[in-house]
DNA sequence: GGAAAACTCCCCACTTTTCCCCACTTTCCC
DNA sequence: GGGAAAGTGGGGAAAAGTGGGGAGTTTTCC
């Protein structure tokens, strides 16, 4: 399964595309077939999973108790918004309105590699993101990862 | 896996691109394959990993749990300054723009070897490190080390 | 029901950046 | 001292990023 790491700005356009840097595009196994499930962010992002990532996180979402009504609403909200895009010959894909309006995205996308996916952001609530996160980074892997 | 010792300094030319010291270069397992993933260090300078040693640290943070706040947001700060870079013929790697200002580099590089991983450090920026630590190194051995 | 607007998915064209290769200088080591 | 390896610099081809045209389809709205 593909590792996404690094970030870069990228503009976009007036039809809605943006640009994957290349350097995610070539993590990408040759199962994504070039392929992308949109959904909404935990934060105000979007996550972007390369179509095999994606078949994963349905197999873990199927195998909630559909009795749950918790677990039937996550679902729900989870999948209302989950969009399947491809590439284009240059590379981008196109952001659905619904998605990009959730993220506040304009013209400018900061996307972000974090391990199993994508996330693209609005450059200025990414910077508000992080002027929320007050832990410096040594205590929080402390607390994560527990050494 | 490899282990890094030494320190020399060398030029950054106008490409931004640095030298690996030679004998590092020959420190390098051929699963390396030539390949360093860079990442802001915790102090003011760059860590550059070698591809095998990189991939410990990876599947390390593949195994927290996305569902957890924290645990993403640390996911994202350790990965979105990660960026993998390759030797060229001459046996250098090109420093992006991003980590090369984090660490203060202008055309100098001190590139020291500290067990695991690579550092590069803006020589003055390094100068000033030293000045900070108070404690003597025998003193520091003794803390660290002798329980 | 039909015209207009919007959207999608192909292209192609241009600019910028990256990276690969060649050449020269310096250092190291026998 | 001489050859090889290490370090430094730059030119040019290839790739990446950006923008837009236009055909075909769907949606909207009168």
């Amino acid at each position: 399964m593909a590792r996404f790491k690094g970030q870069a700005a990228y503009s976009v356009d007036a039809k809605g595309r943006v640009a994957i840097p290349a350097k995610m595009r070539n993590a990408l196994t040759p199962e994504a077939q070039g392929t992308f499930t949109l959904t909404k962010g935990f934060e105000k992002c979007i996550y972007a999973y390369p179509q095999d990532g994606w078949k994963v996180k349905e197999d873990e979402y199927s195998q909630l108790n559909v009795n749950n009504r918790k677990a039937r609403h996550l679902v729900r909200m989870i999948l209302m918004w989950a969009e399947e895009v491809s590439l284009d010959g240059q590379g981008r894909i196109s952001l659905p309105r619904s998605l990009a309006d959730y993220a506040g995205i304009g013209d400018r996308a900061l996307i972000i590699g974090a391990m199993d996916r994508i996330e693209i952001w609005d450059p200025e609530a990414f910077e508000a993101y992080l002027q929320e996160q007050t832990m410096d980074q040594e205590s929080l892997a402390e607390e994560v990862m527990g050494f």
